[in-house]
DNA sequence: CATTGGCTTACATCTGCCTTACATTCTTTC
DNA sequence: GAAAGAATGTAAGGCAGATGTAAGCCAATG
C-alpha cells in the first residue's frame, strides 16, 4: 500500500547482499539488509517491510525457522526465498514453510525482479497511469506535484506523501495507525505519534481546503480522516 | 474466501489435463477446464475462478494474450502459468503480463501443489463478514458505518457499538445487563448505570428511528431492547 | 391511584482534535 | 563548512463534540 515498497534481505554473503541492494535500489525499492537470522528475525519486526528476500543458509539459525516463526506470529509480509538449496524437496518444503515464491542460486537478476514486481502488485493500489482525480483535485505521481481547481499547490514532500495516500484510499476511512504504518513507516505502536499527524493534516488542510469552498478532507471523530467530494 | 477453491485449467494437451484434474482433485480443490484460449476467457468470466492455470502454447490464440486482456479488464483472479516455454525471458515476459507464479515443464507436481497453495493462502483470511442488514438498515461492519434507506447515518462510536450490538442479537431481547457487559464491559454490577443506557438509547433512536415511519428498536419493559424488522 | 420502569432534559465531565509556538533536522548557498 | 532557510517533529493549551450523571416527568401495569 505504501508508494514505495520496503524490501528486507536476510542474506550473510556481503557480496551478493551489496549486489542485490544496488540493483534493487535502481529499481526502485527501498531496501534494507540483514547479515543473521536474528537481526533479520528483529529487524522484520522493527521495520514491517513489505517483502523479505530470505536466504537460507544463515549463521546461527536456519532460514527456514526464522520464516516458520514469523508465520506463526501472524506476520503479514510476502517472503521470497532466494537460495542455492535447490532440490525439488527444498523448495516444496520452503513454500510449505509459508514462502510466496522460491528462487534458486544462481538467478537471473531480470527474473528475480520480474517475481519481486508479481508479489507486491497485489498489495500496490491500482497503479493508474494517468493522474488522480478527486472533485476538482488533481494529483499527478509521475510529476509530484497537485493541482486544485487547475491552481497549482505548493505542497512539501510529506505532505504530498500523505495526500497521495488520502487520496489512493479515496471514499475510505483512513485511520492513524495506517498513516503512522505507510505514511511515516513507523511501527513502534507505543510511541506516541499521534500529534505529528494532526500537525500534517492541518498544514495540509490549510494548503488543499482553507483556500476553496467545498471541503475534500474531512475528519471522522474516533476513526481517522477521509478524502471524498461531498 | 469459498471454503473450496476453484481452479481453472487451460490447456489444449489433454492427457496433460486429465493428469493435472485427477490430481488437483485428490489434494481438495474444486477443478474447471477449457482447452482453448476463447472457451478459457469465456470460463473465467462465467465461473470466477481462484486461481488460473494457464498454458501458453494454444490454439487459435496465445495465453499471454488471454492473461493480458484479462488484467486489462480488471479481473482479481491468480495465475500461474505453466508451460514449456522455459527460458528466462519467457518467465519475465510472462510474469511482467501479470501471471502471479511461472512454472516451466516438465515440473514436479509437488511442487505445482506447493505453488499452488502458498497463491491461494492469502485469499483464505479475507473471509469479510460482509455488512448487516436489518429491514432497511445496513451495517458495515469494515468502514463502520450505517445506512438506512440508503442514506448515511452519522453515528458516534458508541452508538455504533450499541447499533452493531443489537444488530448481531437481531430479533432477539437484549437486557441492560448484556448490554452493560458487553458494550460499557462494566463488570461491577451493582453500580447503577442504567440511566447511561436509556441516554444511549434514546441517542440511538433519534437518529435511526425517528426520521422514518417503521420503528426497529423495541422497547421490551422489564426486560431490555430487540432490534427487529415489524 | 400508586408504583415501577422508562423517557426526556439539562448539565457536568471527559476525550479527541485542532491550533499555536517552538525545537530539531535537513538543504541550500555562499 | 558555516549560516540561513525550509521542512518536519514536539509540546502544551483550548475548544467542541461525545459520553456520563442526575433529576423530574410520563406511561404502563396492577
Amino acid at each position: 500500500m505504501p508508494s514505495q515498497p520496503r524490501i528486507l534481505i536476510i542474506e550473510d554473503d556481503r557480496k551478493m547482499s551489496e549486489a542485490l541492494v544496488s540493483g534493487l535500489e535502481d529499481a526502485g525499492y527501498h531496501i534494507e539488509t540483514a547479515s543473521s537470522g536474528e537481526e533479520g528475525f528483529y529487524l522484520v519486526h522493527k521495520l514491517r517491510p513489505d517483502l523479505l528476500l530470505l536466504d537460507l543458509t544463515l549463521p546461527h539459525r536456519n532460514g527456514l525457522e526464522i520464516l516458520r516463526q514469523l508465520r506463526q506470529d501472524g506476520i503479514d509480509l510476502r517472503v521470497l526465498i532466494l537460495t542455492s538449496h535447490n532440490t525439488v524437496e527444498d523448495r516444496v518444503e520452503g513454500l510449505n514453510t509459508g514462502a510466496d515464491d522460491y528462487l534458486g542460486k544462481p538467478f537471473s537478476f531480470p527474473e528475480l525482479l520480474a517475481r519481486i514486481d508479481a508479489l507486491l502488485r497485489r498489495m500496490l493500489p491500482a497503479s493508474e497511469p494517468g493522474p488522480l482525480r478527486i472533485g476538482d483535485l488533481t494529483l499527478d505521481l509521475r510529476a509530484q506535484t497537485a493541482l486544485r481547481n487547475g491552481q497549482p499547490l505548493e505542497l512539501t514532500q510529506r505532505e504530498f506523501d500523505l495526500l497521495l495516500y488520502l487520496a489512493q484510499n479515496r471514499g475510505r476511512i483512513v485511520s492513524r495507525e495506517m498513516l503512522a504504518h505507510d505514511v511515516w513507516r513507523e511501527t513502534s505502536r507505543f510511541t506516541p505519534i499521534n500529534n505529528v499527524i494532526d500537525v500534517q493534516i492541518a498544514r495540509l488542510r490549510r494548503k488543499i481546503d482553507d483556500p476553496f469552498p467545498i471541503k475534500l478532507l474531512q475528519t471522522v471523530r474516533g476513526l481517522g480522516f477521509c478524502l471524498r467530494e461531498p
